[in-house]
DNA sequence: ACCTGAACACCGTTCAAGT
DNA sequence: ACCTGAACACCGTTCAAGT
């Protein structure tokens, strides 16, 4: 968690935080979180695994460090004040996370496997609490709000990066549901089958983003 | 995934499935997610590792049997039908299942982490939709409750074990936020405070859950 | 049929020693 | 000051061999 030191002094350094923090994301995007070892890692890097925690205490640390940058600029997605009402920002905020996270593989298990409290993450927070106080809400349901919102998209993103996982052009139960279904029990979900194994899955997050927002008009009146 | 063998032939088998998944959810509790190994899973069993694999092709096979295990019985909180209105039902599934997988240490990071297609979870996901559809709401509407629904039980949960991981009493960031918080920047923060480091998590997930009832509420109308 | 023993190919982390 | 080399204490998984 701390910086080596200031002067250069001695050999000048092959590697650095950034450096790190950057080719861990290329490999986390290239072979998954699985594949992302220390050792790998410090293979990407031209150096022995041990030199990583000169920059890294544990692997836990490097992991909040990529989940803090991988929202960096979310909390802008809420625009200036005044750009659109406080239903239609808090959406953008709620979108701008997803796709935060969706912008890396298993960048959703990374973000909730992590607990950052970076100014990327603070601010997102800051931001969407900002947006509701200012609406008129009070500051436990701006907050509540928060986390509803932050679980839902979290949520949501865990379950939609996991569908499309191996090399799965359907969602890997598509058949499993089909079969388990079209035996007699579950006569519910044999109705719903076309929906539930739908791939839209912008259109699921959009329709949950949406209870969210109607059920906060509901308890703003 | 196949089980052994249907007569009794040969030495009388120490292991089965049932011991090993109840001996292995026992672990969890006591040691956690992370120091479930299959070593010490066969220790506990008074085996050696490999044995383990008769009964289970990987651990994956293992972690998805005890996430169905776990959500035993969670369909049912429905509730015959008639036995309150469809939003009170829904209500209880919900409740229900963040109950089932508060039940077990990680029990969340346990389900999210795998994808039952067993006969609880399916069952609970029929129950599920089984109530909105005869509600009057269509299918692909109920389906995509469902997941809304689910993905917001498992992401609250998530965080609600997540920040009471270790001896903290206190969630760990708590220090955190009101160091980073006092600085001035992040404002909005400052003043929700109070509710942003409750540990009510119950409040909490109900308000969620109001929200995303509303939010059907609405869409039905 | 069921389990052991031993191996294979890895892990995260530490730390004396080199440069 | 920065990194190497080597070790420590583990992993999940496989499989011939014993009983």
């Amino acid at each position: 968690m701390t910086t080596p030191s200031s002067p250069t002094r001695g050999r000048p350094a092959r590697l650095s935080q950034d450096r790190t923090l950057q080719t861990a994301l290329d490999l986390l995007d290239e072979a998954g979180l699985d594949a992302l070892t220390m050792r790998r890692l410090a293979d990407a890097l031209g150096v022995q695994a041990g030199a990583l925690y000169r920059y890294f205490a544990t692997k836990q640390d490097l992991l909040t460090a990529m989940a803090e940058r991988m929202v960096g600029g979310v909390a802008d997605a809420a625009g200036p004040r005044g750009d659109g009402d406080w239903s239609q920002r808090v959406a953008r905020l709620a979108r701008a996370l997803r796709t935060a996270l969706l912008a890396h593989r298993d960048g959703a298990r990374v973000f909730a496997g992590t607990h950052s409290t970076g100014p990327n993450t603070l601010g997102f927070a800051d931001s969407l609490v900002g947006v509701l106080r200012e609406a008129g809400f009070g500051d436990g349901e701006a907050a509540r709000a928060l986390y509803s919102v932050a679980n839902f998209t979290v949520g949501h993103t865990l379950e939609e990066q996991a569908a499309l996982r191996p090399g799965n052009e359907e969602p890997t139960d598509a058949g499993v549901l089909h079969e388990a279904v079209m035996a007699g029990t579950y006569p519910h979900l044999a109705a719903a089958l076309p929906a539930l194994t739908s791939t839209d899955f912008t259109a699921h997050f959009e329709f949950g983003l949406r209870l969210l927002l109607d059920g906060l008009r509901a308890v703003q009146r």
